[in-house]
DNA sequence: ACCTACATGTAACCCGTTACATGATTTG
DNA sequence: CAAATCATGTAACGGGTTACATGTAGGT
């Protein structure tokens, strides 16, 4: 699943910017899928010129206008065709779970400084996806997501709470 | 962190060849860093050049020669930079969870395949990272790595147990 | 007869990122 | 007065992938 598919993905909730897109993204998607501004813009514009959205410029007072992204059904059935046809596969990067990989090459203070960051970063999407999720008007599959995500992230989270102190007090 | 670099770290444990790095990746590293032979290869001649490693042509019986490459003092130093400069991110991306995302638009028979796919996956990575467990002689960084995998796979599996049933039988 | 493991590499391509350019308005 | 938010876009670059090319040895 590629940018322009995901893009067709957020517009099923409705029209929406570029930029309301991107925020989509960095909020129901952001704990699966990502994307940034120079991945969105053009994927919107290839969409529109194969059909599959259409575009309507909207001026606002006070802002700067912007350019609102519909569906068509030819959209909405590619999406929907993008999906079934779709693996189920993950791609995994950490480059936290890398370095305590090597921890023993490292000095106390990065150690420390890593479990900081990971820690901070796995709050704040648990934060995020459990307001999401309180806010409600979910589908069972959004919840679905939802759920998964926040087990995860607390997963993570007790499993760090319970071995950092390996790592940052070596010998008392 | 980068192929060359994961490459030097995947050196830290003794020489070796480039197929046997990516033996290290499909096994050790599996769960949290990945790459190809068409990363590697590339990687390890440009590194060779730097002078972070030296290579060796090593003739076998009955199998094709291969180069066999070693940590120069330098490269060593280099990883360890690179260690220490290096941020704590990760990057997450899946397929699984967005095709649950979207589960009302799916048919009952794709949803199915989705969730056995992926708990095949989730299944032979658990595994690997058991026996590899098993096996014994990490550091604790490392045990810290195969647990903290081995913790997530398992809470992954249980949520999916214990929710599939939801989207499997719709109305009964 | 075919597939898998061992072993190295290249070519073509895809997909994405960071940084830049521009500019109004609101908030601290 | 500086910074963030809203808003769209491009240019340059990086980093990886799949598929191809080549060849031996051993297992089913």
């Amino acid at each position: 699943m590629n940018t322009p598919e995901l893009c067709l993905g957020a517009l099923l909730w409705g029209e929406a910017s570029g930029y309301e897109i991107k925020q989509r993204f960095e909020t129901t998607f952001r704990h699966f899928q990502q994307a940034s501004f120079a991945a969105i813009y053009p994927a919107l514009a290839r969409l529109e010129q194969d059909g599959l959205v259409t575009a309507r410029i909207e001026t606002q007072e006070k802002r700067p206008a912007k350019k609102v992204y519909r569906l068509t059904e030819a959209g909405r059935r590619h999406f929907i065709d993008a999906l079934h046809t779709s693996g189920a596969g993950e791609t995994f990067r950490s480059d936290f779970i890398l370095l305590m990989f090597f921890a023993e090459l490292l000095d106390g203070d990065k150690i420390a400084s890593i479990f900081e960051q990971h820690e901070n970063e796995l709050r704040q999407t648990l934060e995020m996806l459990e307001s999401i999720r309180a806010g409600g008007g979910q589908s069972p599959g959004q919840r679905f997501t939802l759920d998964y995500g926040i087990t995860m992230k607390k997963a993570a989270l007790a499993f760090i709470a319970q071995h950092k102190a390996d790592f940052l007090e070596p010998r008392r």
